[in-house]
DNA sequence: AGATAATAATACTCATGAGTAATATAAAAT
DNA sequence: ATTTTATATTACTCATGAGTATTATTATCT
């Protein structure tokens, strides 16, 4: 007969940030739907009843992750910012640096952003966000003659984090690029095209 | 007592397309696992036996819906390949051309587009895909010169699908870009960049 | 030390939804 | 006209997995 009731040097607090962490891993691989409360509670050497000790059901566990990656991403994003008066030279470095900081916090969470941007439902919010964010930061700080006029900001938000979806899942989470050179990459290709200005 | 065997005036290849395009909705509003085998035969007006007539199980379904997709889209991509000799003044309108094709094609099927980008399992492989092919495009045939050697051509295809994807999903299905307008948008910033040259 | 709170397990229930067995009617073939 | 094939229905089974009632053990508080 197994062990029952309370397991020596058991700690709640540390059961629920082991349950957490699992089930972002669980989620991350297998989606929302094959994720099974059962399998998460099997990895982390619990049962199920303890799983609903601290969470409400498998949905509460679920937003929990993706308001853990919305909040740490969109508190970037913001400082990601620019303050008016950059000089134009150096605009490129800091947009790349914006940049670099938020795939530096994919690379380090990766679980929690394969969910942010796989899981269609809320993926879908969370980029909708981000693209207006973007296009705030760009608008409303940097429209001053920065860039070229004809380019509709909302396309290009848009575009962005398009972009930095794709690369975020096939180049940065695989180790291929770091978040530092990806993020020089992508801005030496939106700042300046890709036509040969040499021909 | 409801109506038992054959309908008069039933149609077996009839039934079948039906289950085929109201599942393809059902799957591209609800996804995969919301998607219910007995909400599509009930749309249908059939039952669920029926749906097993024409159909192995609902992954077959699926899978058929997702086959459509990816071959329409590859033909596509594949005739937007640009030949050899192509004048550098007639670059970006060719570009342009092809890109409209595939926005098109996307227009005209919102259902079948929404499960090739969203369903995770299928949607990654569906656009790493896409990304060879475009990277393929790119590299065999306009790598003479066209384009800046210093840009990773990998790095540029995935980006191209990442915004392909963006955009499709908030600017041409909901209606708010025309398909050719959308490709002009997206080759200008990308053939030249977002600066303001004028500065 | 005794009472209470926190953490956990055993052993269930219960809804849901995929898939099926058996049967009936219409259309096509002989 | 009769047989066969195609298309459909009624009325199930059965597995799965989310969530729970009850009970036990350890830790903490008074």
């Amino acid at each position: 007969m197994g062990q029952r009731g309370r397991k020596k040097g058991s700690n709640g607090e540390q059961s629920r940030a082991l349950l957490l962490s699992i089930a972002a891993n669980e989620f991350a691989e297998n989606g929302y739907h094959d994720t099974k409360v059962s399998s998460i509670v099997k990895r982390a050497g619990l049962t199920q009843p303890t799983f609903y000790l601290y969470f409400q059901n498998k949905e509460a566990i679920f937003q929990e992750l993706v308001e853990l990656f919305r909040e740490n991403l969109f508190s970037l994003t913001r400082k990601s910012r620019l303050e008016p008066g950059i000089e134009l030279s150096s605009l490129s470095d800091r947009i790349t640096y914006g940049l670099a900081g938020i795939f530096s916090f994919f690379k380090e969470n990766p679980d929690l952003t394969k969910i942010g941007f796989y899981e269609s439902a809320i993926a879908e919010e969370m980029k909708r966000e981000l693209a207006i964010q973007i296009e705030e930061n760009l608008t409303s700080e940097v429209q001053n003659g920065y860039f070229s006029q004809a380019i509709d900001m909302c396309i290009f938000a848009e575009s962005l984090v398009g972009i930095i979806e794709r690369l975020t899942v096939t180049k940065l989470l695989p180790g291929l690029k770091q978040p530092n050179r990806l993020a020089e990459e992508i801005v030496d290709i939106f700042l300046n095209g890709i036509i040969n200005k040499n021909n």
